[in-house]
DNA sequence: GGATCGATCGGCT
DNA sequence: GCCGATCGATCCG
């Protein structure tokens, strides 16, 4: 069946929910006729010109004003002199917020999306082939490359081909838009990241991520301690 | 496994 | 002039 295109009405709730609503929802890329996609598994929330960790907070200016526009809108950064990152414009015109997303699990255009990111030759000796059947199983447990492909602000930027021109893009369009998906079984939620110098904003739990998914940034892998053989029965 | 550091440049003070 | 809503390499234990 077709996937159902997620419409303008969607993105006018308020930026929590709409960070929360957004995981499981898939985002496609469309570039030179050929779909690069991939499921939405981690959302940040930034709030308003006094939430200090959001751009806003500097005011209205050239780069913020999309923020401050519809929305369901892009608006796209770059930061450190490298990396772009990509935000869903939220809250009605003349209130800026945005939801950044930080990771996508891998869904279409996998040889493609790792060319741009220059991990084709280690994501070929990681998942010899790299044919569908092989990629597809590898989405079960993926490997160390295959997690570094679209867990990360800055790469998924890079492997959809994303950068400052579609800031200001219509996410209804045909170059990116999103589809509708699964809600995931359970949410995590937990502090922002990199923003220690927003003071008490940095508090703020307003990073949403989808429980136990292998394709979240940052190296939260779990040290799972499960309640042990040994653990049992020696504290009384 | 974790901590640290350099790259690199646009945006704002 | 300063400093990032980051990433990847490198060093250490």
């Amino acid at each position: 069946m077709p996937a159902r295109r997620l419409d303008p009405d969607f993105f006018t709730q308020p930026t929590i929910e709409l960070a929360r609503a957004l995981l499981g929802q898939r985002l496609v890329r469309r570039l030179d006729g050929r779909r690069l996609a991939g499921i939405i598994v981690e959302t940040e929330a930034y709030i308003g010109e006094d939430d200090l960790a959001c751009h806003a907070a500097a005011g209205r200016t050239a780069r913020t004003e999309v923020m401050y526009g519809p929305p369901g809108h892009a608006y796209v950064y770059f930061v450190y002199g490298m990396h772009h990152c990509l935000n869903v414009v939220s809250e009605p015109p003349g209130y800026p917020a945005a939801v950044l997303i930080r990771a996508l699990a891998p869904s279409e255009g996998i040889p493609a999306m790792a060319r741009r990111r220059g991990l084709d030759a280690k994501l070929g000796a990681e998942i010899p082939g790299l044919t569908p059947l092989r990629l597809a199983r590898a989405t079960s447990e993926p490997g160390p490359i295959f997690r570094a492909l679209l867990s990360g602000p800055g790469r998924l930027c890079q492997a959809l081909a994303i950068d400052r021109t579609l800031s200001g893009a219509s996410l209804c369009d045909r170059e990116l838009f999103l589809e509708a998906g699964t809600a995931p079984r359970a949410i995590e939620v937990t502090t922002r990241i990199g923003v220690d110098y927003a003071g008490p904003w940095r508090e703020k739990r307003w990073r949403f991520v989808v429980a136990d998914s292998p394709w979240v940034s940052g190296a939260r892998r779990r040290a799972a301690p499960a309640p042990s053989r040994r653990a049992r029965g020696l504290t009384t």
